[in-house]
DNA sequence: CGTCATGCTAAGCAGTCGCTTAGATAAATA
DNA sequence: TATTTATCTAAGCGACTGCTTAGCATGACG
């Protein structure tokens, strides 16, 4: 009937979560998405609805993207070496043009913390109890440790990821190489 | 000569200290700063020249607040137990009015991360490293680690700490300590 | 080719940001 | 008590925030 859309919505999306996932949430303005995604204040409005529909979408971009490695570990059948598998595949997926920005989710989390909304919130933690399972999958195969063991190691697995997606940040591959080979020594 | 101020800049900064820690920089604004401090923006501007200078002394505060706690690690000889220990009294630390803060130097780090003030960035960098040659203090004390793997687990632990810092915001006070226990069997 | 629903550009909305300043107020000096 | 000087209140600065809208451009239709 009338005009087509001169982007792709899915293609756009990949940049404005690069930006969200370089800058945070708070520290991206809707002026800056107009500037990475190419397309105008009115198009982000149209598509997404508000700003918090971008990061929405960003964050399910991001899910999407992750699902590479995520997937991995469901299918791995290996015990602990498949998470520890997990743990070096995450480090290389953070780091994306020479420039290690974490878990965009960690990091949402740890911006915007209760201050968030509820939505966004329960998606986000939706994500991370799902990795907490498949941890928790990969611990059983081992039958030697026990229900109690299982769960306290998994909570211990998810704690160590948190600080690998922080430490990404700052320290050099070999510093968290040797993090990794550390925390499984525990396992 | 004249009047004299009607608030004592460490009982504001203390005020100051607690909402950056709750909210992240960003996400303080000076109007808040304003009614958590109790003073008008102009005597904000008069003590501490601008926000960032709020921040800085709050950074300063919260290092004498967290003194208490990494001076005893300071002090302690019992190797890793004593590591140990300070992530216990971490936790402790952490949580001041029931609200579970995490650690502001690490939310600071982790919301600004690159695109911090260089000054600022060094401040933070430079307490990271100093709790570091703490862990490092710590376990040399046990004679059977050679340098390699000082320096290897105490990379680990700064990582785990970070986690924990993490963690804490979002996990409850049993599945913490399990994290810890699991963290330290090795060490 | 003219119609017309849709996408686009660009200007502008009210509200908030960090920060400044004019003028009233208060207290230590002469 | 009069003067001086620092501190206070409150209004307002330009720039930015997320978001909206008027009007022009586009292109699939009859």
């Amino acid at each position: 009937m009338a005009r087509k859309k001169q982007y792709i919505e899915q293609e756009v999306l990949e940049k404005a979560m690069s930006l969200f996932w370089r800058n945070g949430y708070e520290n991206t303005s809707v002026r800056m998405l107009e500037k990475e995604m190419g397309i105008n204040q009115f198009s982000i409005y149209a598509s997404f609805g508000s700003k918090q529909g971008v990061f929405l979408e960003s964050i399910n971009t991001y899910k999407k993207k992750i699902h590479r490695i995520t997937d991995k570990l469901e299918k791995s059948q290996n015990g602990v070496a498949g998470i520890k598998q997990y743990f070096y595949d995450f480090l290389e997926f953070s780091e994306e043009n020479n420039v290690c920005k974490g878990c965009l989710i960690t990091n949402t989390v740890n911006e915007l913390g209760q201050n968030a909304d509820p939505m966004l919130m329960t998606e986000l933690t939706k994500f991370a109890n799902d990795i907490k399972q498949l941890f928790k999958k990969n611990l059983k195969q081992d039958s030697k440790k026990d229900m109690e063991t299982v769960e306290s190691e998994s909570n211990y697995l998810m704690t160590s990821i948190l600080g690998i997606s922080v430490a990404s940040k700052i320290f050099n591959k070999k510093q968290l190489e040797d993090t990794i080979e550390t925390a499984f020594k525990n396992l």
